[in-house]
DNA sequence: ATAAATTAGTTACAAATGAAACTATTTGAT
DNA sequence: ATCAAATAGTTTCATTTGTAACTAATTTAT
């Protein structure tokens, strides 16, 4: 077997590359990487889910709960989420990103967009595509 | 831009899933990431060089020198490498697989070969390449 | 030749992390 | 209805981590 051929580290390597990169664009707004994460899942999916509870979002985000919830606390000391007892069910929370929080969120996007373009640049739609299956079916 | 779009987020759930999942292989042999990493550095490598520097591989495996350092004394101390002070030039050490490091990398392979064959079971070769392409396009 | 600058690696310390214990709420069994 | 089991989230504490300071060796400039 090849390192050539060893998805796993190349997935790590990759992965790790991509998250430093990716680090300048969000650390610029004060956000720690888990933070980034959850406002990115809110963020996506506030159109129609408004809410996601701690849980799913440490589900969505690969993080420990432990993390969520230092997470969620800075950022609502920050002002960028609201976070309110569900009335159903006492355990949890309604977790959402506050309108300063979906500022943020809107003004990261677009540099994201362009982050990603030039990573992409050199690949085509079709490429992209099968990529995209490749690694959905690590998740899976 | 959609969620599923996002390469930066799929990419880091995706190794971090892949991380998870090829945790269990190494921990069995009483290895924790940085020191696999370096064995699968060293072990790949040592058919045509030898030896590495702590250095190298730092940068080989995207561990930070500390982590590297610390990994590397460990490793020592379990017989799994060899490490001495390069001869030509005395800040550098020439790092290499013990025996018993060797044989435990050649244990540990085929049970990560097994693993990766049955991530990518459903991918067909040439879009295995076509991932390929497009990962090595990440860290270029 | 010598002193400043650079580089490899280690150590020390402060910050981040996660497992386990804890609180609070809900569910399920009797 | 009541008590045990389960679940969401927080807190505690011990470990892990990384930055910055350090040692030691080498290179570069003068």
């Amino acid at each position: 077997m090849k390192l050539e051929d060893m998805l796993a580290y190349k997935m790590a390597m990759a992965a790790s590359d991509i998250s430093e990169s990716l680090y300048n664009v969000y650390a610029s707004y004060g956000l720690v990487m888990p933070e980034w994460r959850i406002m990115a899942t809110l963020g996506h999916f506030s159109p129609d889910s408004k809410v996601m509870s701690a849980k799913a979002l440490s589900q969505a985000t690969r993080l420990d709960k432990v993390s969520v919830s230092r997470a969620l606390k800075r950022m609502e000391h920050n002002g960028l989420i609201c976070k309110t007892l569900s009335k159903n069910d006492g355990r949890f929370f309604d977790v959402a990103l506050s309108p300063r929080g979906e500022a943020m969120y809107n003004e990261i996007i677009p540099k994201i967009r362009l982050w990603q373009q030039s990573k992409l640049k050199n690949i085509t739609d079709s490429e992209y595509e099968i990529f995209l299956k490749v690694i959905e079916n690590f998740s899976a």
